[in-house]
DNA sequence: AGCGTAGCTTGAAACGATTCACGATCTTTG
DNA sequence: CAAAGATCGTGAATCGTTTCAAGCTACGCT
């Protein structure tokens, strides 16, 4: 019924008798509008997709989050999506939510399918890259480069002539980027080859964290400083050493990368680079609502935050 | 058109050259079937919602994945909404769902609103209970009061006489059984009140659990058993001893509950005890579907799983 | 008093896929 | 060769909501 509409979306439309009278009915009866006709009608729903590598990683749980929270300030709605490190679901995922009709979709790709994302837009969805900069869309992200130097020269600075890198897939962008940052910084102080290796682990979790310690404990001479790229590497990275009797930071320094929660509350409190999460969920929120909104004259817009350095007592 | 929705729901009704004809043209034209208008004429979608107080809790992330990867199987896609701890946030998710005509929802609820979930299943929507039992719809669980005097018998056996518990919010059901089961198999092995404390955290993250390692070390004596209401906790609580010079597990023990994958790698690997999450979700997703797909004679079944202490070093 | 108008309400079309009854084509058989 | 039957394609109605045009009321103005 059309006044039963008017009431919903243009109250001011319905006189405060009638207005009163539908919502009292409403209350009443239960109902419960179908949001499914409803944007089948208005061409486009009232929902973002949120696609991620994983729920396990804390830090794309919050980002998430706060794009989550800013969305529903607007009245929008996330659907999560988690891609689980597979290319295969990571295109599922995508599907669905194409299938869904969202008006958007924010989305922190495996790897950066070029025209699958362009064909997304091309259809009209608005798209923010996550962590990622792409052309012709909008992005969102912390610099890593900057940041795995950071990290690099907080250990260099603390004396560490021989350094380990624990990295993830280097297929996979943002983690390349962490790890060239951080090499370039350890050779513009001067160290050479011999002074700096890199693990490159298959999966980012504390498990394979807990594995590079092993590894990083058969190393001879043992580097002094390690850098991970990611907290949960660090994690049980930092757990194993201590089991093995390493003393942290003594021995042996590591940084971390994102300041997840759990890194404060670590057994060795973790100095790690903190990615502003909260911000970053905020903003890709926002870019992607001012392109619903008025697609026609929106530029694209690259948003680059900057890490930090967040120094406890691991390194 | 007619022909095309045979092609995609029923191929065996078109002849089969039509039908590549039909499926190159998809491929061609990039057609994305509006899973809207399907939904709206069949009267339901293909969805079916999951509700979990939080994604931050590895616990709850991988129940989800589990149920979300048997709906996959059958066709079905997750939609994922988090309560956050936050009643409001709970009905607003549930809003949500129903808006979004989901085909049931998957639900852990932060407080089982009686009311708010028989209303949902007159509303036709198939609902399954999460980690608790209710009436008049299906629940998938592991108990948890043996679960926890499992945790307390453990440490009773290993000649713990004084004992703390380190719990959730005692309001929240699974939390309470656990802690139930534990009071009591402690009373039974013969212990006082006096040697008995509980601390009640107000969240159960990791943090909560460093706090209460700080309390911890301010009771005279100390406790030399501590079983925490879930992993989370019970690893902020050994990392705050260890930092503080505690042996564990020789001055005091710790189990937690739930064996989330950080629990295997902690700095003093956990002995917890396991809820067979991916079990749950997996049966949780097969109680809903079945209800979904023949809702006159579907008997509602409360499953209950057991709960299995796994030995590792902190106890 | 008559007419114009503002303010509300009503009714019908439209969104895109599904479904079902009907019609067309091709095959088979008496 | 013709008719019946099987197989497959076509067209129209439908789901629940929005949207827009048209209709109705009541009020104000001259």
């Amino acid at each position: 019924m059309g006044t039963v509409s008017n009431v919903l979306n243009r109250p001011n439309l319905v006189a405060e008798a009638t207005r009163e009278r539908v919502q009292a009915s409403i209350g009443e009866l239960g109902f419960i509008r179908n949001e499914t006709a409803r944007q089948l009608r208005q061409g486009r729903g009232h929902t973002l997709g949120v696609v991620v590598p994983s729920m396990a990683n804390p830090y794309f749980a919050d980002l998430g989050r706060a794009a989550e929270a800013a969305m529903n300030a607007d009245g929008f709605d996330a659907l999560w999506c988690t891609s689980d490190g597979s290319l295969a679901k990571e295109e599922r995922c995508l599907d669905f939510l194409e299938e869904q009709n969202v008006s958007g979709v924010l989305i922190s790709p495996l790897d950066l399918g070029e025209d699958r994302i362009t064909d997304l837009h091309g259809r009209g969805l608005a798209v923010v890259l996550l962590d990622r900069t792409g052309t012709g869309v909008c992005s969102v992200g912390a610099d890593h480069r900057p940041g795995g130097a950071l990290a690099a020269r907080h250990l260099l600075g603390r004396r560490h002539r021989r350094l380990l890198f624990v990295t993830g897939p280097l297929s996979f962008g943002p983690v390349r980027e962490r790890h060239d940052g951080a090499v370039r910084a350890a050779r513009d102080a001067g160290l050479t080859e011999s002074a700096l290796t890199t693990f490159e682990q298959p999966e980012m979790t504390a498990e394979a964290g807990r594995a590079a310690a092993e590894r990083l404990l058969t190393l001879d001479p043992l580097p002094t400083g390690v850098f991970c790229a990611n907290d949960l590497l660090a994690l049980g990275l930092i757990n194993q050493l201590v089991r093995a009797g390493v003393k942290v930071p003594s021995e042996i320094s590591v940084v971390g990368y994102d300041d997840i929660d759990l890194a404060a509350t670590a057994v060795v409190p973790l100095t790690t680079v903190r990615q502003p999460r909260a911000d970053l969920g905020r903003i890709a929120t926002e870019l992607a609502l001012a392109e619903t909104g008025d697609p026609e004259r929106h530029d694209h817009r690259q948003v680059v935050l900057s890490p930090e350095l967040i120094v406890r007592e691991s390194a």
